[in-house]
DNA sequence: ATGAAAGCGCTAACAT
DNA sequence: ATGTTAGCGCTTTCAT
């Protein structure tokens, strides 16, 4: 069943049919229900390759992302995949996932055939897709060069690129003042990528135990595993060593959980002996227990933005380049309150 | 630049041009090489459009699933996402995501975008797209008569549709029989959906405690909600009620892990006084404390087993038109071991 | 308001 | 081994 079928069943033209279909006004409306009538009849759906030719569009994007399978990986990001697939839909936009596994293998190759597919744009989707070495970022701005690039959470300078970032620095920044705030004087900040969210959280640690006059020792900035099982040994080794703290900021709410069921099984208290702190406000920091106090990094702001983003651009309408949503602190019960002693 | 540029710039003709393309043998080498690098020196791709409106198939895969963001989704099924787009691309498809709330609502719609959307195949992800009510099975049944359908842990006779199932019903049995086996008596069975996947879970759990003579007490049938501070509350009505239970099997480690929390805050010993089995074995069962025994569903065999049915399929080769994947048991901190008082 | 016809860029049947 | 040409099913320009 092909528009010609249609124009031949209804005694009309191809073009008067198209218009039908795509509710053009220069149609009367006689011949309008006419020509619905019979689409509705003979079930006809127009071929989407055939427009996609001629428009040189089929409205979709393609997703850049970690294997949502993948345990090693940021379990932050596999909401965003969520939101961004309802938002683009909203807007009459299909999402084409291209997951990567966590070593980033093949992350060139993925976007050579998101270009070769002709997506109508890129979104990548975490700050670990953008390398320290400036040799394997140079990918996302070829493909820069064919469809716009939408960076959720990453950061890069170039041509055709937007980035939304979120407030790293802050939220780390916000995560040890609080800690500090209630009496917590000998904070650990733990990493475990060192990408450059992680680098950005790092940095507000620091930030914040300066601006409080405590002293920032290395000591204290650690890689901490990303396996459970490793991340307990982690902690062990940590105690070996008789390294003294009470306060934990992580970059990742598993980092955090991992520390409080090393606590739980040492019969440490939290919050009064030891206070953490996640990053994320994922699943885990509301089925952990206590419950996690948390940074929520707020990706659905971000996914929605990159979306409209997107939308505006591809419409023609000029959009900022750069947006920046704020973070911010879920207060649960792995922090002392204010004045709790 | 299409193929008729190339074909002008290396002299040859489009059929040729065509030919090298797509890895004809019938190309003299010279001539193959001299087409490949003008190929390469333009940057050409082909344009994938006409080529689906030619070959009517641009290989994507349209993958119906509940939206990885809803938190009231049942999380076992996310990885199912990165496990079906890791083996599709495996197989030169492209994955087009097509999330549902958890409502369901749209789900009719949804299918006919995707097949309007000309997709080569539907994936199902999940038992709760198969309704009791076989009216709102229709829709389902409609597309099938277009593009073969895949379920993943779904049940659905019916021409062109094709079932990957999980083995629910052993699942509970197993889990119900683990807890039997180390003198666990008053095993409370809790469900969150009654989807029919939970539905096959009650059937397994009241089989294993026929089966050990145990009799089975509609009390003991309970619903437990999926939120995380309902479901505590719950916990607390039941203790109010004064039910009297040793031991727990889930249709999901969020209810599981809810209990642990409840135990752990009334300092009730897991597994001493208290056992719990979950389901999923998601990422939740490794990170709560202590942690989860719980049920293995193998989802991603289902995916692999899916994917090449789906890939069989398409090629023309004839594939059975349902599989059963066995689950296993998981044996971790919060459930006795065999001789343990 | 409606229609004829020229693209869009590829593949494949057929011819040489 | 290579080339000619007719589709594939739409949209759009230009007439009328």
């Amino acid at each position: 069943m092909t528009i010609y079928d249609i124009s031949r069943l209804s005694g009309v033209s191809v073009t008067t049919v198209s218009r039908v279909i795509n509710g053009s006004e220069k149609v009367s409306e006689k011949t309008r229900k006419k020509v619905l009538k019979i689409i509705k009849e003979s079930g006809y759906t127009p071929n989407a390759f055939a427009r996609g030719l001629g428009l040189n569009t089929m409205r979709t994007i393609g997703i850049l992302c970690v294997d949502p399978a993948d345990t090693n990986s940021c379990i932050n990001l596999t909401p965003a995949i969520g939101y961004l697939e309802r938002e683009l839909r909203r807007n009459n936009y299909d999402s084409i996932l291209y997951c990567l596994e966590y070593n980033m293998q093949g992350k060139e190759d993925y976007l050579k055939m998101m270009l070769e597919r002709r997506v109508d744009a890129i979104i990548i989707v975490g700050s670990f897709f953008i390398e320290s070495n400036p040799k394997n970022n140079q990918c996302i701005l070829d493909a820069a060069g064919s469809v716009p690039v939408f960076l959720i959470n990453g950061n890069l300078e170039g041509e055709n690129i937007y980035c939304m970032l979120c407030d790293d620095f802050n939220s780390s920044y916000m995560a040890t003042s609080e800690l500090i705030s209630t009496n917590v004087r000998d904070i650990l900040f733990l990493y475990t990528t060192l990408s450059e969210s992680e680098k950005r959280k790092m940095d507000g640690y620091i930030a914040a135990m300066k601006d409080h006059d405590l002293a920032v020792s290395q000591d204290y900035i650690r890689h901490c595993p990303q396996d459970v099982r490793e991340s307990y040994r982690f902690f062990e080794s940590l105690a070996e060593e008789g390294l003294k703290y009470d306060g934990i900021v992580t970059c990742e709410d598993t980092t955090a959980v991992s520390a409080l069921k090393y606590a739980l099984s040492k019969g440490i208290a939290i919050p009064e002996q030891l206070s953490v702190v996640g990053c994320g406000n994922t699943i885990l920091s509301q089925y952990c227990y206590p419950e996690l106090t948390t940074i929520d990094g707020n990706y659905e702001s971000l996914c929605v933005s990159a979306v409209n983003m997107l939308v505006r651009h591809l419409e023609g309408t000029p959009a900022p380049s750069r947006a920046v949503i704020s973070s911010r602190l879920i207060r649960r019960n792995t922090t002392k309150f204010y004045g709790m002693e």
